[in-house]
DNA sequence: AATCTGAACAACCGCCATCTT
DNA sequence: TAAGATGGCGGTTGTTCAGAT
């Protein structure tokens, strides 16, 4: 199906956005609202793709967005949240009055990941980096003298196999969890170390339970007489959010 | 003072979901 | 039901700026 585009594209500006142009996009929301996006920037005057004009507004023009740094109970709860969500930047901004799925991205990516890296937790899957000792290691040295005698390219092996198996608990029989074999590699001359891919419990199917107030569906917060269980005004429904979303 | 480097953040791009015809 | 239009989201890139050398 093709589509067209979202704007003309040689008719409109890119890059940072003039004062001329936040004072005419405001202007116009204001006395118009939030309409057709796509044809705002022709009615506001603007030479700007309406989805431009949209993330503008959404992102810094939007009268009540919390500008400024964010505070440790913010980050705290990114990360909650983001542990339960992942990258669902907009869900989480949902949790965060004031603040906007691309600023929390932005936020996530410079600063919430370091500081899991630098307390030890993968900031992926919210574990402890060391939990996994699983790794292998590849080495191109080993790779280089297999070459010599596989003469058919060059070749890598898993390296100390059975020291490896060892480290992390496993049957010492490399074949029982590597494959055992060299694998070919053409022109790479790297060092790596790779894990296996985490293997999360698989998230169980969630009814929607009935007592669900029609708040907590909504995910908004929690009314007086809710009695749902939840965290953070997230139940436990949304644990398996992916499932259902995905449906 | 000049240059380099990395962090921070604004903005764009492409894809997908939903709505409309 | 299919196709097109639109909105929204997440990933990525480009630019700016501050600190280090």
């Amino acid at each position: 199906m093709g589509r067209s585009p979202c704007c003309e594209k040689a008719h409109t500006n890119k890059g940072a956005w003039t004062k001329e142009e936040d004072d005419r996009l405001v202007a116009y929301i204001k006395a118009h609202g939030e309409g057709c996006w796509r044809s705002l920037p022709k009615a506001a005057g603007l030479l700007r793709c309406g989805k431009s004009c949209r993330l503008r507004w959404i992102n810094y023009l939007r009268p009540d967005l919390k500008r400024g740094n964010f505070t440790e109970d913010e980050d705290e709860l990114i990360i909650k949240l983001h542990s339960l969500l992942g990258n669902k930047w907009s869900l989480i901004a949902g949790r965060l009055p004031g603040r906007t799925d691309n600023e929390i991205k932005n936020y996530w990516n410079t600063h919430i990941r370091r500081k899991l890296l630098s307390r030890g937790i993968d900031p992926v899957t919210h574990r402890p980096i060391n939990e996994h000792a699983s790794n292998i290691t590849i080495s191109f040295e080993a790779a280089a003298a297999a070459a010599a005698r596989d003469e058919k390219g060059a070749v890598f092996r898993l390296e100390e196999p059975k020291a490896a198996a060892a480290a992390i608990g496993r049957d010492q029989n490399p074949a029982d969890w590597g494959h055992g074999k060299p694998l070919k590699c053409p022109d790479l001359n790297l060092d790596l170390c790779i894990s296996p891919p985490c293997q999360e419990e698989p998230l169980k199917p969630v009814k929607r339970e009935a007592g669900l107030c029609f708040s907590c569906s909504l995910g908004l917060p929690k009314s007086a007489e809710c009695k749902c269980s939840s965290f953070l005004g997230l139940r436990t429904a949304m644990l398996d959010f992916r499932s259902l979303e995905m449906k």
